[in-house]
DNA sequence: CCTATTATGTGCATAAATTCACAATAAGCT
DNA sequence: AGCTTATTGTGAATTTATGCACATAATAGG
């Protein structure tokens, strides 16, 4: 079964990623996946794809390769995504926008319940997927009554640290942060910083190399 | 001077993240910076941030710290930000058009110079920043023409292989991807892939071992 | 001009992550 | 059943990245 020796934080990271081509595979029918193909398809060795599953036990069947389904189904309940999860978003600009018509959140099961900004010209405009902008002093009172766990901070970056506070004062243990600044957050709430300048900076940076 | 020697990938990620709080720091008036502060405003060691600098060269004086002038200076030169980019994206659904409008990357010198999508309810249509929408068929003749460098990806998974085939084949030298699946590239064509919803992933992980 | 103080730069030790290489084991075939 | 083939699971070796601890150098003050 299951070791309970630390997990390395990598390991995690490609969890997700194996469970988005097996996703494909599984719609198109495929039954069965050797570490070798999902190793390609992700990018990554074929002893890596092993070594991370064999973490959390032994899902495949040796001379034969991984049941997809089962293997998926594994995935999706050791990263915990076999469940639903209620969210919030502060900072209705473009991004916040796009983020909460994103399908894809939906279908994996990230439900946005509510959103937040503090212009008094968005607050109670009522967006293409159903939500009403509601404004930055009902945070508090919103989350706790919809029971939202995992807070997505969509703001300006020096307004990100201000947010990301009064959601962890009001009960959020999760933050995805979407402001290119870095945000603080005490031990019993995560923190996942996504800054997409950072990302330009490191291809430029290898373009730079070459011309 | 700078070292020859191989650079660790994680090393340019941060020197990207050392610039954020520089660049606050030198708005604000402020004119030294000891890696202490720095590595605290970014997260990380003390230790980590002089040695990433070392790989490159002095900037610092000892006994007295950094010029935070000159080290975003330099540090921009590392990652060959101090120049003018232009980038092309292609797939106008929520995200690309957040992407396009989004001001972070026109003040890094960022600049996009033309928005492609395949919808022809969507092409022709001017958006605010000026830009209007190009069919796909244009995607070769604009990138030759306006020398672009370098392309972003953010139309649905399925079509970002075949988007990025075609940036390839007309020159792009970089990519930064969008959709929610790998793509691959040659040698010569840096990518990098920013995937959301696995970030929402590794947020869950933690989360479900609490609750 | 010398000494005390301070913070960088760096060789070395440690820790973390990846890859290798092979033992273990399941299935198919005769 | 026994033998062959194929692919997993994993301990050990390797590689990569981080942290420590101190030599180095710059400044300030007497």
């Amino acid at each position: 079964m299951a070791k309970s020796s630390k997990i390395p934080d990598p390991t995690i990271e490609r969890l997700a990623q194996y469970s988005r081509p097996l996703e494909v595979l599984l719609k198109n029918g495929a039954l069965l996946i050797l570490s070798e193909k999902l190793a390609e398809l992700c990018g990554v060795s074929p002893a890596q794809v092993r070594k991370d599953l064999a973490y959390f036990g032994e899902f495949g069947i040796r001379g034969v390769g991984y049941d997809i389904r089962a293997l998926l189904q594994e995935i999706k309940h050791i990263l915990a995504t076999d469940r639903e999860w209620t969210l919030c978003i502060v900072g209705m600009g473009n991004l916040g926008r796009a983020l909460v018509e994103n399908e894809n959140f939906q279908r994996r099961g990230y439900n946005f319940v509510a959103v937040f900004d503090s212009d008094p010209k968005k607050i109670g405009k009522t967006l293409p997927c159903g939500l009403t902008i509601e404004p930055a002093n009902k945070i508090r009172e919103l989350i706790r009554k919809l029971g939202i766990t995992i807070g997505v901070i969509s703001t300006p970056p020096f307004e990100a640290q201000r947010v990301a506070n009064l959601l962890i004062d009001s009960g959020i243990k999760a933050i995805l942060n979407f402001a290119p600044t870095r945000i603080r957050t005490p031990e019993n709430c995560a923190v996942e910083n996504v800054d997409f300048t950072v990302k330009f900076e490191n291809l430029v940076y290898h373009l730079g190399k070459i011309s």
